[in-house]
DNA sequence: ATATACCATGAAAATCATTTTCAATAGAGG
DNA sequence: CCTCTATTGAAAATGATTTTCATGGTATAT
């Protein structure tokens, strides 16, 4: 799963014609072997650990290639944080946030799925992404209170 | 309509103690009279057409307030900039955003609602919000191309 | 291998949206 | 009219992200 990712990430790459580097190879595999849903500089911060001189912008850019080479998905919860989550063909989940602790859960429900196709049909939209994220307090949290 | 919208904001002002000024009626005005989805900045720029010495900051301010008091919400797209919508008591609608020209019209769908709840009682979850978009190519940049 | 051409990098500066600061001003109630 | 305190506008500050630019690295042709 993660080597399919890679050899996504490097074909990319090729076909752009663009470059694979040492820093761009940290980073990847940084980004795959961390949770879902990683801020830009959550992920930094990890690797600054181990390589202590990459740069905050190569992550940047760098992730914006994951983005551009489909093995990534950028996301925002509103927190003024933009986040990176795997991204896997064919492959689409929403989210579950909880305003008080900040977890984040993840859900697909093919019902849903296609009343959207339906109302954006019915709009006469052709829909090619959506975005669902349903803000609410988790379990552990509503036990705590 | 309008009129219950300027009470609704007033009462509140009057609820906590603030001031009823007139640079807050400018922007309620310009805010009740503008179209939904309306980005801070294009509100300052129509405002400040009228109203030279109005300042941005009084704007942001103002539209937050406005956002506290239940008469707008705040809503992004994912491009960059805040924008507020038109908020009614008890009424929800989500968005259909096209991506080539910019539009959005709303929806609301009953079924896709109650699934919503469905999921997040099925994960333990208290929803208070959510945010449903999707995006694509309307009709009118369909037929276009 | 070596050169060549161009891409990528890191650090710092720049940008963009938003927020805060602060001194001056203006409501609300006495 | 006075006083108390909230509000305003302008400018500075902030936080996230992007760009710049000189330097270094990579791929490909030689």
């Amino acid at each position: 799963m993660k080597l399919s990712k890679k050899k996504q990430f490097h074909d990319f790459v090729a076909r752009r014609g663009l470059k694979s580097t040492r820093q761009r190879d940290i980073i990847l595999d940084g980004f795959l072997s961390t949770d879902d849903h990683m801020s830009i500089e959550e992920l930094y911060l990890k690797l600054r650990a181990k390589y202590p001189n990459i740069g905050y912008a190569t992550v940047y850019r760098t992730l914006k290639l994951f983005a551009e080479s489909g093995i990534a998905r950028e996301i925002q919860f509103g927190d003024g944080q933009t986040r990176y989550e795997h991204a896997a063909e064919g492959e689409h989940h929403d989210h579950l946030v909880c305003t008080r602790c900040g977890e984040v859960q993840e859900f697909s429900n093919e019902a849903i799925e296609k009343l959207q196709d339906k109302i954006a049909e019915d709009h006469g939209y052709l829909v090619h992404t959506h975005k669902l994220e349903l803000y609410g307090i988790c379990s552990k949290c509503r036990k705590r209170e």
